[in-house]
DNA sequence: ACTTCTCTCTACCAATTGGTAGAGGACCGT
DNA sequence: ACGGTCCTCTACCAATTGGTAGAGAGAAGT
């Protein structure tokens, strides 16, 4: 067996969760899209709440070890910036659903938020910390470190994510678009926060 | 009566579709909400998925007469971008479930975006052309309309609604909090904007 | 008094939901 | 051969789902 039942459920749930959503999502559908009865799944997880539970927490553990790789590259400014971004598109384009998946979890009406954050709280302070140094060497413009840090991740996640929107303005959502957008993402948030 | 029934399920149904989504708000719960049963809701919509579209269509029709009134006072540069910024946030802290009605239907797996884009393509549209003539000018600083209007989106959107992303953050999410955010997000977007 | 229209209700339904109980097969060490 | 563990299954359940049928109340027009 290449991969576990569990890993598979796993699978499938993050696709399942990232796209259409928790509510929208029975364990009858998610057991049919793995050729399994439900019961195999409730085996493996003691509820439907529990597997989404485990779904964020691989998710966020995929995405911390992503920043935590790239922080410990020690790069500065702006070019440490943009090798995130490259970072997080990447993973954009090969799991599309595990940013979906976080916007599940941080909608408002959300459980399991308190779940991601106890994995992403270091990641942030990390990057508060970072981008106050930085303020303070004169590699960025100088603003609130928190705001300025929110601005950025609504920017790119969004970036990232928002493909029905870009298909309502009309830009394609290819492989090459994905290149574009993320080249054109990196000159906005390089003009953003480049030092005057 | 001070407001239509109809009215009223509109209302509520605003509040649970944008907040806990669509596929988790039952049309029991919807009505226990109202102090009616289902069946008066079915009579006022055909099926559950016909509240929700009535609902994106009106809120959709806020959102463009928003846009439609700001784009009448013919405002250059980026003082109409800073004027829509601080309409968008008005209108996010007065009705909260409203953006998130939209980050509802811009979701991958939803139904009902044809129905949204075809209120906003006009707004897209007149938008690009405000940046395209804007860069043109020499008023802003020149890159891919499209994109950057993406980029735009994002941003505003995000900080606007990613109230849960704050709080992981640490932010405070009180009104002095939002016009905060707002203040930054406005710092942030004429950074990126303005011509070198 | 009569019908008609508008509105909200009770009663009901088939399908789907998450979850329980437990049978049975495959593989294990003994 | 045999008991135990791991895994997936069938069978079943109570609750909830979106939706239908139609009764009944009230107001309004005739």
């Amino acid at each position: 067996m290449a991969e576990s039942t569990r890993e598979r459920i796993l699978d499938a749930a993050l696709r399942a969760y990232g796209t259409d959503g928790f509510a929208a999502t029975s364990l009858d559908a998610l057991a049919a899209d793995l050729g399994i009865r439900k019961q195999t799944i409730l085996y493996y997880f003691p509820s439907k709440h529990a597997v989404f539970e485990a779904v964020v927490d691989r998710a966020a553990s995929d995405l911390v070890k992503v920043f935590e790789e790239e922080a410990a590259r020690g790069i500065d400014g702006l070019d440490q910036v943009e090798a995130i971004v490259k970072r997080v598109f990447r993973l954009a384009v090969r799991q599309p659903q595990l940013l979906g998946l976080i916007r599940e979890v941080t909608r408002p009406g959300s459980l399991s938020i308190d779940r991601l954050s106890a994995h992403t709280a270091p990641i942030f302070d990390r990057a508060r910390d970072f981008l106050q140094r930085e303020m303070d060497a004169g590699r960025m413009r100088p603003s609130d470190p928190e705001m300025l840090l929110l601005s950025l991740y609504s920017t790119v996640v969004g970036v990232a994510t928002e493909l029905e929107v870009q298909r309502a303005m009309g830009i394609s959502d290819s492989l090459r678009g994905a290149v574009a957008r993320r080249q054109e993402l990196i000159r906005f948030l390089r003009a953003a926060l480049e030092p005057v």
